[in-house]
DNA sequence: TATGGCCTGTGG
DNA sequence: CCACAGGCCATA
């Protein structure tokens, strides 16, 4: 569930669960994870006290009382889950982190997320553009940081290092609002258009804030063309069409987003 | 830019 | 069986 509407909502729920509590034990479930969290670090953190949970971009942080940080990625499908310490852990349970009086889990059916410790302000997120939703980021800021590349502005809308926390959905569906063609090279968007795409991107990532889990159940139904190959698009009747850009899949509409 | 790898699950 | 999955990295 990770684009940055979901990892806010993760990361707050965390938040409420773990700020001020002291990590009685740190369990790694999965091999993968223990490759980026050795078990020295994980044993490290025992005693430690979570100061608080920072959403930025994808990536969540878990500052603690001795300056460190648990960097978590939920990267494709990782989520928090909770328990009490009778409850058994869900079926895909990659890390553990014991509280006196119970656990929250990271789980991850597809076992891609990573968990690793940080000294500090480290430069691990220092590549990161300013989150999408951050007011001080404009249209002239975007215009700067996508450059005259050749690059088409979907995959650029992915790359992290000009904004972050857009993954494949909210792009797809932003251009969507802003009916622009996912094709058109960044070189060929002034700033005029790229306010809408600006404009497009956010308000898609609104809604999914709003709905809370968008691609799930009653969530999947909000989506304008993300997985709706041949259906009608809902603005100009056209089918919508599935197209492969980076190895990735983005829907659109040829109708009415322009080139 | 395209491809493959990381992992596992689901749906056609 | 195969294709695909809300991410990202390494490679040529």
């Amino acid at each position: 569930m990770p684009e940055l509407p979901e990892v806010e909502r993760a990361a707050r729920w965390l938040r409420e669960r773990v700020d001020g509590r002291v990590l009685q034990g740190v369990r790694v479930l999965h091999p993968a994870v223990g490759r980026a969290l050795p078990a020295d670090a994980s044993r490290s953190l025992r005693g430690r006290r979570i100061v608080t949970v920072e959403p930025r971009g994808k990536h969540q942080l878990l500052r603690l009382d001795d300056g460190r940080a648990l960097h978590a990625h939920f990267r494709m499908a990782g989520d928090w889950a909770a328990g009490t310490l009778a409850d058994e852990l869900p079926r895909h349970a990659r890390l553990q982190l014991l509280l006196y009086d119970g656990w929250v889990a990271l789980v991850d059916p597809r076992a891609l997320a990573t968990v690793a410790l940080r000294e500090g302000d480290d430069a691990s997120l220092a590549e990161l553009g300013p989150d999408a939703t951050d007011p001080t980021l404009d249209a002239t800021t975007l215009r700067a940081r996508l450059g005259n590349r050749r690059i088409a502005i979907k995959p650029a809308l992915l790359d992290q290092r000009v904004l972050a926390g857009v993954g494949n959905i909210y792009a797809a569906e932003g251009l969507w609002h802003a009916r622009v063609d996912p094709r058109v090279p960044v070189s060929r968007l002034g700033v005029r258009r790229l306010a809408r795409v600006l404009e497009g991107v956010r308000e898609a990532l609104a809604e999914g804030a709003a709905v809370g889990r968008y691609a799930d159940g009653e969530g999947g139904e909000a989506f304008r063309v993300y997985g709706r190959e041949g259906e009608p698009c809902a603005r100009c009747g056209r089918a919508v069409r599935r197209i492969v850009q980076a190895g990735r899949s983005t829907y659109f509409c040829p109708g009415c987003q322009r080139r």
